[in-house]
DNA sequence: GTTAGCATGTAAGGAGTTACATGATTTT
DNA sequence: AAAATCATGTAACTCCTTACATGCTAAC
């Protein structure tokens, strides 16, 4: 019964299974991975890599291996790591893998980011998972809205209605990926060989002029 | 130094000053208030009421004060708390204040949801600390994504686009609310009475028509 | 009368942050 | 040569969750 962060090996595990890199690095590359904000501390990483590299899934390659731009002789900063064949192993079954834990708000995003490596099947249950767990919570948010609402006074009604209305919006993003993977999926069960590359797009009913707004900076 | 979470704390002291509650119900409102998730457990929410006791902001009045519905003499279960003297002065200084803490993430939608208590010119300050927050964030995302956006596939991409997006779209809910702030300051100015409730109201672009589609469960 | 839900609590531990301590490299 | 930024790490502490332990009340 693993306990359920393992999300940020996950994380590492995908960006190390990119390229190797050191910790410094690696941290930069998960902060813009997930959603982008909440830095990760080093406080938090540096101990996980330690930890990761004694269960022999990533390994320390002294930087005298890969010599840095400017010339950095095997002093002893910059632990550049790599992932190990056990590390590769752990990946790609974490990746095959898709229970209920999957699509629950942290493992998701980190799931999805790695959706190019995860198998045509695997990326459709995520999905549904995660657009059921969704539905339902918007179900129950909007019956216990009904039973306060009169109650509530006017800013606390608008902080409902926003947060009901991001689920909302969220759910039909998901319905968007969900219908291009099951379109991607028809087409290779017919034998269409355009559809090879999924091509996630931006789903129905998002048009990219929607920052027309925003562009203005 | 207060710690930053005193999140939980105001959220109880706003609470609690609507109405008398033991801490069962107390949960129940608390994880409706803020967007509505993440239920906090009891082993949060009940060593939280005790220190607010110890510290006096609040007593537990014995059940036998409010008889509930079928009779529950005052044997010892149903500690219903209530806010002393020195409570509601915690409460009303906290809702004064508008410090950088205030608009990060967890603060803010506590924060709105105890505007109607706030004064109109923290109101507006809070406001405004967000956006700037929020377009901060887009600014720095943007950038890196910029930096990184050749070398990612199309699902990591499709991630960031969204991510994007919704905080895009949080940012135009701020100006909607600001504009209505400023609005109902000027009419006050005026000495305008009709502008007296604020009535946050949805924000521009927002049509209410908009759940049409997820409302076919 | 027994199951389900209300109600309160404690102990152990997970996951991450802040603050500190250190040193190398690059830029000014 | 000073300042900034890259780079690694540790220790203490915070906040919260899980799992446990307990007992009352309502419904079937």
């Amino acid at each position: 019964m693993r306990s359920r962060s393992d999300v940020l090996e996950l994380a590492i595990l995908g960006l190390l299974h990119e390229a190797p890199m050191h910790g410094y690095e690696l941290r930069k590359r998960l902060n813009l991975m997930l959603g982008s904000f909440r830095a990760l501390s080093y406080g938090s990483l540096y101990p996980c890599l330690k930890a990761m590299a004694q269960r022999g899934l990533i390994v320390a390659a002294d930087a005298s291996q890969t010599p840095p731009p400017h010339a950095l002789a095997g002093k002893r900063s910059r632990n550049v790591y790599e992932l190990t064949a056990d590390g590769k192993e752990h990946f790609s079954q974490t990746l095959a893998s898709s229970g209920p834990t999957t699509w629950e708000d942290e493992h998701f995003d980190v799931r999805f980011a790695f959706f190019a490596q995860t198998d045509a099947e695997t990326r459709l249950r995520i999905l549904e998972g995660r657009r059921t767990r969704l539905a339902e919570r918007l179900e129950h948010v909007r019956q216990s809205a009904a039973r306060t609402r009169d109650r509530l006074d006017e800013y606390t009604l608008e902080l409902q209605r926003h947060g009901l209305e991001q689920v909302e919006r969220e759910v039909r993003w998901l319905d968007g990926l969900i219908d291009n993977e099951r379109g991607a999926r028809r087409a290779t069960e017919r034998g269409d060989r355009r559809a090879q590359n999924p091509e996630p797009g931006r789903p129905a009913g998002t048009e990219p002029a929607d920052d027309a707004d925003a562009s203005q900076h």
